[in-house]
DNA sequence: ACTGCCGGGGG
DNA sequence: CCCCCGGCAGT
């Protein structure tokens, strides 16, 4: 409807971008965490079957995609990230008002920490405004009772102006400040790496800010995946599986509205996802949700001998088909061949599906990494 | 305890 | 060469 000033839209559509971003990777981590190795079944020689699989009955009948790898990947957490919204109320920091007399007390390269308590305020030349986040709106009011009432007539549709308000509004806006001659420093608050918003400060209700403060001690490098690699693919830890998946960079969109602000996130494969080690964001390809059905994967359907040449020609089909293109940044320095290998996919008892170089105890040479 | 694999050994 | 394992180092 009303069209915003040229600020407005300015804002909203940067915003937007920031979010996609990291929604984007998200959902990045998400499904790249979640996707399990897909590769193909190598079949053990069962001797089900009349022949044994070498023999013509190669890929035909009971169900070789019924192959679910070993034990690691019967991850539960779906593939989309559902953005529940229970996982953190909307805080509204108390404090709004312009408090004139502040000195100046703050470099404003303190805005790594999250868990700086502190509100601190901007100079003077800051103004708090409010945001609509509301899907298609951007509109932008100066108090929040004036934003609370907007979104509740024009989105919620709640005609009853005063009291009825049951602080739903509250996801539906941000507080955002603008600085009085860039707009981008106003938003260099909501971007990126320096979250503005006193995350756990003050929750409303009394109750403790729920869950999570980091996950386990595995931010630094980013790099690390793998999620439940051994055993412990269900996650047991108290996090939801978004929280766990989600770096908690998504949750510095400051309210939840996520789930509306951003609903069709599509990841184009790759591509535009070489870890250049860009931003801080470092994402460990794992392996890309490839699902190749059909026959290419089945075991190759050769007559040779079990051991010699069939192994070889299947281990090499699988490494190529299965090989994802991971680029390892650099700064992921791996120490010691990570990710799953031979021993740890098809288990000690399927020993002689393994690579040879694995069946050697040598460099496993199918799951490089 | 488990896993990846280097180094070394036997055939 | 092929095949295997002791043992180390990382998790």
């Amino acid at each position: 409807m009303s069209y915003p000033c040229v600020l407005d839209l300015y804002l909203m559509r940067s915003e937007e971008e920031v979010d996609m971003d990291k929604v984007t990777a998200a959902m990045v981590l998400t499904s790249l965490s979640t996707s399990p190795l897909v590769r193909s079944p190598p079949v053990r020689p069962s001797d089900g079957l009349n022949g044994s699989w070498k023999e013509g009955s190669s890929y035909s009948s009971s169900g070789y995609w019924s192959w679910s790898a070993p034990s690691d990947q019967s991850n539960p957490s779906t593939p989309s990230p559902p953005l529940s919204a229970d996982a953190l109320k909307p805080f509204r920091m108390p404090s709004l008002g312009a408090a004139p007399d502040d000195t100046l007390d703050d470099h404003d390269s303190s805005s790594l920490l999250f868990d700086e308590p502190i509100p601190r305020k901007r100079k003077n030349s800051m103004k708090v405004m409010f945001k609509c986040l509301w899907k298609n709106c951007g509109k932008v009011l100066s108090t929040a009772a004036g934003i609370q009432r907007h979104i509740r007539t024009i989105h919620l549709g709640r005609n009853c102006d005063s009291e009825c308000s049951d602080g739903e509004e509250d996801f539906y806006y941000t507080e955002i400040k603008l600085n009085t001659d860039s707009v981008a420093e106003g938003l260099g608050g909501l971007s990126p790496a320096g979250p503005p918003l006193p995350a756990a400060l003050t929750p409303p209700g009394g109750g403790a800010p729920p869950e999570q403060h980091q996950r386990r001690g595995d931010h630094p490098t980013g790099v690390k995946g793998e999620p439940g690699g051994s055993g412990n693919g269900i996650s047991n830890n108290n996090s939801t599986p978004l929280s766990r998946s989600a770096p908690s960079a998504l949750y510095l969109v400051h309210t939840d509205h996520a789930y509306q602000a951003t609903a069709p996130v599509s990841i184009p494969s790759s591509s535009s996802f070489t870890p250049t080690s860009s931003a801080n964001i470092s994402i460990s390809w794992q392996s890309p949700p490839v699902t190749f059905t059909g026959r290419s994967a089945s075991p190759p359907h050769t007559h040779t001998r079990s051991q010699g040449f069939g192994e070889q020609q299947r281990s090499h089909t699988i490494a190529t088909l299965s090989s994802p293109p991971r680029a390892t940044s650099s700064l992921s320095r791996k120490s010691r061949g990570e990710g799953k290998k031979c021993r740890k996919v098809y288990g000690m008892e399927n020993r002689d599906m393994w690579c040879t170089a694995c069946r050697w105890k040598k460099a496993c040479q199918r799951f490089l990494d």
